[in-house]
DNA sequence: GGCATTTTGAAACATTTAGTTCGAAACTCC
DNA sequence: GGAGTTTCGAACTAAATGTTTCAAAATGCC
C-alpha cells in the first residue's frame, strides 16, 4: 500500500541508498579521500561493510558515485541561484552568495567537495570529472553574461569569457577561505563585493548608468 | 679547508638536510599529506628511514617543517614579485604571474602546497599556519595598494581591503586551475586580465587616466 | 690503532587498512 | 510452513603503514 514498486524478494535493506550516499559525502568531505577510511565510511553511512561493497563498490567507485551525486545536486542549486534573479547583478551576487552559503553550511564540513577535496585525488577519472564540472560552471556564467548583454544590463563589449572565468576564480577563492575557517559573514560581504567587481565596466571607459 | 664549521664527530650524513626537505616538499605536494607514505618520503628524499625519524621527527613534524620552509621560500619570492616593479599595475601583474608560474612549474606538481594541500590536512597547527600565511599575503597586497595610492597610481578612495582579498581569491582560483591541469599559457593570460580587473576604478565613476 | 660518537641499512613491530567470507536473519512467493 | 532470495553482522585475511630496534659502518680524537 505504501510502495507502488513491487518489493524486492529477499531481506529488505536497512538503509536508504541515497541517504547513505549523502552521509558518505560528508565523510569524504570532512576527511578527504585518503583520510577517509572504510571504517569511517561504514560508521558514517550506517551501512555494514559487506553492504557497502556490494551496493557501492570499492572506495574509489563509491567516491565517484558520491562526487557525481554531489555535483548534480550542487550544480543544480548553483544554476538556480544564477538563473533565477532578474537583473544580472542579482544573478551574479546570488551565485556567489550561494557558493559561500554552501561552503559555510553548518552540519557539513567547510569548503567544497568538488573544489577542495576532489582535485587532490590522484585519479584520472576524478580529475577529468572535476575539469568537466569546472568547464560547465564557467559556460553557465558565460551564458548568463551573454543574456545580460541582450537584456542591456551590461555593454556589448563586456569581456564575457574573461569575467566568467574570473567569477569562478573568485568563487574558488571564497570557497577555500571558507574551508580555512573564514566566517560566513565576512565571506558573504566579500561575495557582494566580488559581484560588483566582475560586473565593472572595462577600464578607461566611463561606467554607463542605464 | 672546505668547511669552516668543525665537522661533527660521528659518521657523516649521506644527505643534505635542506635538499632532503626540498625533496620531501615535492612528495607531499604531489601526493598530499595522507597520500604520501613514509616509503614515498624515504624513496623521494634519498634518506634512510631511521635518519628520517631522527633528523626530521615523525610524518606530521616533517610536514610542518616542509610547510614552514616552503612558505618562507615562496613567500619571499611572491613578495619580491609584488614589490620589485615600479608601477602598481606591473606589481600586481607580476604577483599574479609569479603565482601562476610557480603553480605550473615543470618538475613540481601543479598547484601549491600551501594553497591546495595544506588546507586539507586535518591538524590544528597546520590550519593555523595556513591561516596566518593567508593573512600575511593579503596584508602584503594591501600595503602595496596603499603605496600605490601614495604614488598616485590609484585614487585615494580605492577599496584597498576588498581588492586585496579579491586579488588573493583570484590567485587561489588560478592556482587551483593550475592544479586541475590548466595550461600555463591560459593562466598567464588570465593573470594579466586579473591584474586589470582588481585595479579597475570603482563602478559608476569614470576611470582617471593619470 | 683503539675508543667514543654518529649515521646507516635491513629487518622487525604493532597497528591500521581495504576488501572478503560465511552463517544467520529477514523477507517474498508458493 | 517451506523453498528461494537477498541482506546483515562479525570475524577473518592479506597487505600496507607509521615507527622502532640493532648491529655494522664511517668518522674524529687520542
Amino acid at each position: 500500500m505504501f510502495q507502488n514498486a513491487a518489493r524486492p524478494r529477499g531481506r529488505p535493506r536497512r538503509f536508504d541508498e541515497a541517504e547513505a550516499l549523502e552521509k558518505a559525502t560528508q565523510v569524504y568531505w570532512s576527511k578527504g579521500y585518503d583520510g577517509a577510511t572504510i571504517d569511517d565510511l561504514v560508521a558514517g553511512m550506517g551501512v555494514g561493510r559487506p553492504s557497502l561493497y556490494s551496493v557501492f563498490g570499492d572506495k574509489r567507485t563509491l567516491f565517484l558515485r558520491v562526487l557525481r551525486a554531489y555535483a548534480e545536486r550542487k550544480g543544480a542549486l548553483a544554476a538556480k541561484a544564477l538563473l533565477s534573479p532578474q537583473s544580472l547583478r542579482d544573478s551574479v551576487a546570488s551565485f556567489l552568495r550561494h557558493a559561500v552559503e554552501s561552503a559555510t553550511e553548518e552540519g557539513s564540513a567547510p569548503g567544497c567537495l568538488l573544489a577542495c577535496v576532489a582535485p587532490l585525488v590522484n585519479d584520472a577519472e576524478v580529475r577529468q570529472f572535476v575539469r568537466n564540472a569546472a568547464d560547465s560552471a564557467v559556460a553557465l556564467v558565460e551564458r548568463r553574461f551573454r543574456d545580460g548583454i541582450s537584456a542591456g544590463d551590461i555593454p556589448s563589449d563586456f569581456p564575457v569569457a574573461a569575467r566568467a572565468s574570473q567569477t569562478l576564480d573568485l568563487v574558488r577563492g571564497l570557497t577555500m577561505r571558507a574551508q580555512m575557517g573564514a566566517p560566513r559573514k565576512t565571506l558573504l560581504e566579500d561575495a557582494e563585493a566580488a559581484a560588483d567587481l566582475v560586473l565593472l565596466p572595462r577600464g578607461g571607459n566611463a561606467a554607463p548608468e542605464p
